[in-house]
DNA sequence: CATGAATGAGTCTTCATTCAT
DNA sequence: GATGAATGAAGACTCATTCAT
């Protein structure tokens, strides 16, 4: 991957012809990635192996020690990517609910999170598996930090409470919203947790963080108490 | 089990000549599940292999093999073990607080938990390698399952509350408690979060109570809001 | 077992004492042998245990090896019981027709041989697998070495034949009679063969036996051609 | 195979690409084929492992397993390799002999069959072993099906003589030929039973099949009834 | 004498990684 | 750059045999 481009310097802008090869690059390396997934989920942690990687994804082992110093790496730029995606998306969610009563945000991040982490419940599910490999923890904390200041600084702008200490309130959401996914993800399909925990989980956050609030700041009446599914409702005016 | 037959040594050649045979089996059993937590929190489950549990136990890996049928089976048992161990604790807690408060309740299991969790806070963290294999996830399941049942039993006896779906409520509860100790333990232990779980866990919960009870059946006055950090405030006059 | 009663001589009749140790010895022999049969036919030679055997027989691995010095000891008198057996019925079939006709002779060694491997097919069947292992060819050589031996002394007292090369003919016979078999009762047992067997023996080795005898030395003549299917036809008058 | 290309090296870079792999193949499939021979042979079916095979192979373990799924299908395959050729030869033999007389088809499936097995006596001794195992035994029942049925085509064709069952005839014939010929090579090598097994049995054969045969269909006097010891005798004038 | 737990060498098999083509 | 055959260390598991009880 290094010296793919040997000679780029002394030819600009005339050669597309190399284009392809970049392309062809990242398509392998996501085809690695989507590869990986599905070798996990089919076959656990154990047997999710080089060849069988390389094979699902349509290339040799030698092709993917081309894009990766061994197995672990491939497996932790999967979770990598997985896990940022997931960061991302609260983070967008944050963004969007600066401002917010606490009800709309605790609303906001559990539907963030969840709906990330459930696009593909499979993939999340296999996924956990790797969390359990010695970088993998920290990956997942890495993930975690990012939800947590993301949290911290939407928190801090809470148009209903103010919080003497958002960072302990940000981490305990982060790792509960986390944390009961999980659990719930990987307990038995059967008892059908997932599915109730995204209520559950919005009415525990807006309790919890009324809780933990410092008091209404600003004499505003609380809204509701079951924050709704829809977009923030326009201010009204 | 050893002392069953104190008189031994005057009646030399009778039963008992299976007891000793026992004290050494249940010796061993005892020294594999211990070696194999250990070999677990030093090298990871990946390393945890039959030899290097044998070794570390004293014993080969034949006699491994005489108590169980495979390395699997190990680890389950070393599993159920500490699961049953917590879930116990967590009945046991629950049967003491029947007919207590919602806050009381809530500090009451969270401390339960918590204790015995942090009991061995290696072990623990290990352990939670043994949940990712196939059947691990199963018997962590069992020991949820075990758990809220003691739960909805518990809440169904709250002084100041009733509910309108105690094994959701339950669930969520065994949920979020059981996931973010997993969070926190699994962690960098840098960010002390799993210090400062405790009382936070009690605000979360008590607040998550309250918010799913279905009212306040006997008309008694909510008596505080936020029963966090310290121990529960002095009752109001 | 050698020195079972080393005091035979100076203690003629007086201790039955010893006695039920002989009994016990020759039970457990006994049920050794059949049980080592019965695993094998079960399970395989592969899984033919030492402790599986013993487990099967109701005793311990610490008696077999009172009784046998190693597992292949045990395996190899299994064998040298059976091919005994066999071996001593040919016997007796041969004395028993000493001095009948060719066509006499064939019928009976046929049919004693059969009889033989044929009163536990399941057994003969899965005996042949020891017979692979080093000293069991040598022990199948041996039992093939006495039954041409008995043939050869039938074979010189052939009413209606003489031979010249009586070894050749008795061990050819043997060879055949013992791998016709072996190979019939080892194959699919859907092919039937065993049954048709008995009856193209016969008339194969009749027809052998004639082609082989030297003359008819007593102007005798042959009576029947195809002495098959059927019992053999009554002399004409 | 490998000169499928011969003007390889004008064409630098196409399909051949493959071909030098296969060229590998083959010669480390042959590799490992001789070398279970060899090792059968040497120690025994039960020192047969992996490792010792390719260590004679002058390969390793793993490249064993790229070919073989496991140590039975290799053993299986030099099995039915060793089964084929065997079967071809005498399939060769039948059709030489396709209406010739009962004597001379006799004559010409046991040297057939003796010339094959006798090319290697060594391995030809060793494979018997594998047929003990579960599959071997159906591997060679199928050899032997083959050589039932061109049995029974040549025999059909006779000129001297026609069956009535032929496919019982063909059935014993292949029993026989083939039973006391492994008796005969697993025996020990001291009684020289192998040599005058080729004349026994071709005396056997024919006398067989003339004392099977449903009648002279043409009227032909049979010729001779004593082809033995040494080649035919001359026609009687 | 009987018992059966302990032993550990030896089997099969898998898999990450390398490297000749 | 791509390929996939080769490698061999390492893992799970079995079993004959011993020996303390």
């Amino acid at each position: 991957m290094e010296f793919a481009f040997p000679m780029n310097s002394t030819r600009p802008r005339l050669a597309p012809r190399k284009l392809p090869i970049q392309a062809r690059s990242t398509h392998t390396v996501d085809a690695l990635h989507a590869a990986a997934v599905q070798v996990l989920i089919r076959e656990g942690l154990l047997r999710c192996t080089t060849t069988r990687i390389a094979a699902r994804a349509g290339t040799s082992v030698g092709s993917l020690y081309q894009y990766y110093p061994n197995r672990d790496a491939l497996l932790r730029a999967v979770l990598e990517r997985h896990i940022g995606a997931i960061a991302a998306a609260v983070e967008a969610a944050c963004r969007r609910h600066q401002g917010s009563s606490l009800a709309e945000m605790a609303a906001a991040i559990v539907r963030a999170y969840l709906a990330a982490k459930l696009r593909d419940p499979a993939e999340s599910r296999a996924l956990y598996a790797i969390a359990d490999e010695r970088d993998g923890a920290s990956i997942a904390a890495r993930g975690r930090e990012r939800i947590a200041a993301a949290l911290a600084e939407m928190l801090g702008s809470a148009a209903d409470a103010q919080f003497e200490d958002i960072e302990t309130v940000s981490a305990v959401v982060a790792a509960v919203l986390t944390g009961s996914v999980l659990i719930a993800l990987r307990g038995p399909a059967a008892d059908g947790l997932i599915e109730r925990l995204g209520t559950e989980l919005v009415t525990l956050m807006t309790a919890y963080l009324r809780a933990s609030a410092k008091s209404n700041p600003k004499g505003v009446t609380m809204p509701e108490t079951r924050p709704r599914r829809g977009r923030r409702s326009p201010p009204p005016p």
